[in-house]
RNA sequence: GGGCGGUUGGCUCAGUUGGUUAGAGCACACGGUUCACAUCCGUGAGGUCAUUGGUUCGAAUCCAAUACCGCCCA
């Protein structure tokens, strides 16, 4: 084995590995619970970020330890279709070329969408498989595959039949470059530092007028009413009259409607029906006309007079001046308002009134809000469930035409003889009702958001009747960023329970985003995103994926460090070193690997109940889905525990001559190879390397795995914990410590053999099989126990150490600096006092021993005694020393 | 405007139901190239857990208010 790890010569081969055995595809098997997740499907619209990469480690990781643990696991791969987003990415390419969609025609511009489609989904392939992602490929799903696109239209239809989809004229939010409408939640709002312009409207039957106010003045072309407040009295006397409306001199009358509020500038409101929600409401109650003033590209239309033609921003200057050369505008003040824009190419959105599809979501709201307050589905961490519960509350009907050319066609014709709408899954040959054949399907496409609501179960073959979906549905976990928690988990949950009447996942896990190194989200319209294939071909995909769980607790942002690559990096160079020294400290012919029970050294106890204490905490952790903390409780036992003592201890006795030395090749090996299983799924090709280098000097019984990934996941050994062993050896440790501690802060020289004395109480006899572990460790000769407690003077000769279990005097013959071990040792004893102050203070309030659990009361009383101890001890030491 | 979250050593963050002396990585200081690893080893310094008040025997942890930062919704 080379000095150090190189990810380069590994991760391909284990991947190619694992693929070639099938590990990834799971066994159906009727007597055994499944463990399911449905990936979250990426867009085909470019690589995968570190957003991805975090999510496919998570997944991974819950998949590799349920597999692990005998589960049939499946992980259920998918790639979305992306309609509005991807579209946006190909129409830009188009630009580049000089060209765009309308000019090339619907057919030639699907062709190009299909040919990008299909280069993105090898590239976001090739990028799961060198992450290490252990999906079951041959399930995988594209959101446009007959299935998924069946699913959709049998869903369009049932909820069409259920009158929970309908068509009608409302107001949407209009994107003029991507000339489609877009639901609420496509919106992004941004305050904008703009105007409010006040503008008179003269009253048509007497010299007086009204002032409006309004942000955007070129509406107000299409204005068909002033409204008031019907409370408001300044108004009461002209509710009912016409004024004139100026530049298109049109008449419009003055109404009075509760929505308005009297606060809001002068109180009188220009209602311009056609381009604005409230004004659309107010037009509904007052019959009001509707006058679409812009076209699709947001240039103004024949119904915008002498403006025709022109941008909506050059028709708002044009208006302001036209007013201010009439003597119509009053004011201008500057005015800090929430403007939307297009979530995709961030153009502003003007709201339009059109004719559109809708999903009437109440009714589906509803069951999905019983289902998370009642605790069938968990969201982790548990604070999201406020937010969801809020905006299901709150629901609004879900607009879901676009008037794009991606996506799946809306399943719906109409009879260009009699006008009738066929709604069906499969495309009508003639109107049932007229018998014609002249139909004409709906142009547009449904929102890329309707087909993901249902794609738990559209990827397990819903509608179809399929083993998947009995067998693996409802699924157990859906793993995503909360940030497209009403996009996307909500309407999986409404839509699911819609379509197969159960729950679609058990579990919603949301993490948090990955952030630039500066805190900004990372984003392709912004440009800072990290290429998770260039940091694998810098440090591998294990330390990527270290990177990205190490410290990350469920729900919160992190940021993308080097610090944390390099940590990773780090990590897998120590494994890979620790096992290449245990490896080669194998002697050639196969040595008995049995570890003796009933003749281990104290270390050999320590370090396997060590070891299944963490193996206990990271199952708990992973069972509370804290994987950043099962992480560092690995990384800690490795590095800090099997690394730092138990192999340096190791060492000594394999360097030993002695015969009776029993030999700490079996559990160092043993320790080795469950701890390498249970970093496996955080850490799968540098764990599976080591593990098949190690393999071949396993007992025969492993040379039945062939992987490490269908290993099982190590378990606790309750009977491994051994309190005992912990306590000597950690006093072994202390003593270590304490001794290279004073070496340290007296500069004595590395090379330099100190001698010792101890007395360690009833330790000692525990403690004296560590004697030539301790002088190895900490450069001592000779280590003396002694038989009784040391007394001594501190002085120019003598460094005193006071431990739990032991008391340290390290005689150094004048080489000590006095007032550093007085210092050093004063502020012990000013540390001990104000324990034992606190102590004493809390042990003899009468309302902590009354009130405390008893448990705790004698926990303090041992700790006062301890303390009380210590400091006996302390001053015992510095004391007199004959 | 409504809601949610954050504020912990120089930096980045853990801290699950309140209970020892609040942890880690990095950075920093000092010392180390001999037999797994300088992608390393040893030792150390560094925090009144944003502020104020409350609940409690006991608060980083629960409650309220304030300040600052961020996000979502309108």
């Amino acid at each position: 084995m080379p000095k150090a790890y190189d990810p380069k010569n590994v991760e391909g081969k284990w991947y190619k590995f694992w693929l070639e055995r099938e590990y990834f595809k799971p066994v159906i098997n009727p007597k055994k619970k499944p463990f399911t997740i449905i990936m979250p499907p990426p867009n085909v619209t470019g690589e995968l970020h570190m957003g991805h990469a975090l999510t496919a480690a998570l997944e991974d990781i819950m998949i590799r330890w349920h597999r692990m643990k005998g589960d049939p696991s499946l992980w259920l791969p998918g790639v979305d279709h992306a309609s509005i987003a991807a579209q946006v990415v190909v129409e830009r390419m188009l630009a580049k070329e000089g060209t765009n969609r309308y000019q090339i025609g619907r057919e030639k511009f699907l062709e190009r969408m299909w040919q990008w489609t299909d280069e993105c989904r090898s590239r976001i392939g090739q990028q799961h498989r060198r992450l290490g992602t252990s999906c079951d490929w041959a399930r995988e799903k594209f959101t446009l595959d007959p299935g998924p696109s069946l699913a959709v239209r049998t869903t369009f239809v049932n909820l069409y039949n259920k009158k929970l989809i309908y068509r009608g004229e409302r107001i949407t939010n209009w994107c003029p470059r991507c000339a489609t409408a877009l639901s609420d939640l496509e919106v992004d709002h941004k305050d904008l530092n703009g105007h409010l312009w006040h503008i008179k409207y003269p009253l048509a039957d007497s010299d007086s007028y009204l002032i409006v106010a309004t942000t955007r003045p070129e509406t107000m072309l299409g204005d068909t009413a002033v409204a008031v407040n019907p409370e408001d009295e300044r108004y009461t006397a002209i509710v009912g009259k016409e004024v004139m409306l100026p530049i298109m001199n049109r008449l419009i009358p003055v109404v009075a409607d509760a929505i308005v509020d009297k606060a809001f500038g002068t109180g009188a409101v220009k209602v311009t029906p056609a381009h604005d929600p409230v004004d659309f409401e107010i037009a509904q109650r007052h019959k009001l006309a509707l006058i679409n003033i812009l076209n699709k590209d947001a240039t103004m239309n024949e119904n915008a007079g002498q403006c025709k033609g022109m941008d909506r921003f050059a028709c708002r200057k044009w208006v302001v001046e036209e007013l201010q050369r009439l003597g119509l505008l009053i004011k201008i003040e500057d005015y800090s308002h929430a403007v939307g824009h297009c979530q995709r190419c961030a153009t502003v959105i003007e709201p339009m009134a059109s004719t559109q599809w809708f999903v009437h979501m109440e009714p589906l709201a509803k069951p999905a809000i019983k289902v998370v307050k009642n605790g069938h589905i968990k969201i982790m961490p548990e604070h999201f469930t406020k937010v969801y519960l809020n905006w299901m509350e709150n629901i609004r009907d879900w607009c879901i035409s676009r008037q794009l050319w991606w996506g799946h066609r809306i399943p719906a014709w109409y009879c260009k003889d009699c006008g009738e709408t066929i709604v069906a899954v499969e495309t009508p040959q003639k109107c049932p009702k007229c018998h014609s054949v002249k139909l004409e399907q709906d142009p547009d496409v449904l929102d890329t958001w309707f087909s993901s609501g249902l794609w738990p179960h559209s990827t397990l073959g819903w509608p179809h009747d399929t083993e998947d979906m009995r067998y693996f549905y409802p699924t157990n976990v859906m793993e995503t960023a909360y940030d497209i928690l009403f996009f996307w988990v909500a309407r999986m949950i409404m839509m699911g329970i819609e379509n197969t009447g159960e729950i679609p996942f058990k579990y919603i896990y949301l993490h948090g985003l990955i952030r630039d190194e500066k805190g900004d989200k990372m984003s392709k319209t912004k440009g800072n995103v990290t290429d998770p294939l260039k940091v694998i071909e810098q440090i591998g995909a294990d330390a990527l994926r270290y990177a990205v769980i190490i410290g990350n607790a469920p729900g919160n942002d992190s940021k993308m460090s080097p610090v944390k690559l390099e940590a990773g990096r780090n990590f897998a160079n120590k494994l890979w070193n620790a096992t290449r020294f245990v490896i080669r400290s194998i002697p050639e012919d196969k040595v008995n690997l049995k570890i003796q029970r009933d003749s281990l050294p104290a270390e050999d106890q320590w370090i396997l109940s060590r070891l299944n204490r963490t193996i206990e905490s990271v199952n708990k952790a992973m069972t509370n889905f804290q994987f950043g903390d099962a992480l560092s409780t690995i990384y800690d036992f490795l590095w800090n525990e099997y690394c730092d003592w138990y192999i340096e201890l190791a060492k000594i006795r394999l360097n030993s001559e002695s015969k009776d030395t029993v030999s700490p090749l079996p559990v160092l090996v043993y320790v080795l190879e469950t701890a390498l299983r249970l970093l496996h799924p955080y850490m799968p090709f540098v764990t599976e390397e080591l593990w098949q280098n190690l393999k071949h000097r396993l007992p025969d019984k492993w040379q039945k795995t062939d992987s490490i990934m269908v290993a099982k996941y190590p378990k606790t050994d309750k009977k491994a914990i051994d309190a005992k062993a912990e306590r000597v050896i950690e006093a072994m440790i202390d003593m270590t410590r304490a001794i290279r501690n004073i070496r340290a802060e007296n500069k004595v020289e590395v090379n330099k053999w100190i001698a010792v004395d101890v007395y360690t109480g009833q330790l000692t006899s525990a403690l004296i099989p560590y004697s030539s572990a301790i002088q190895t460790l900490a450069k001592i000769k000779p280590l003396d126990f002694k038989n009784s407690r040391l007394s001594g003077t501190m002085n120019e000769k003598f460094a005193v150490a006071v431990l739990r279990d032991s008391d340290v005097v390290v005689p150094m013959a004048s080489m000590i600096d006095l007032a550093v071990e007085k210092e050093r040792i004063q502020k012990e004893l000013v540390q001990m006092e104000a324990d034992i102050n606190r102590l004493e203070a809390r042990l003899k309030d009468e309302a902590f021993l009354s009130k405390a659990p008893q448990a705790v009361v004698a926990k303090e009383k041992e700790r006062l005694v301890e303390r009380k101890k210590h400091i006996a001890r302390l001053k015992q030491q510095i004391g007199e020393r004959g």
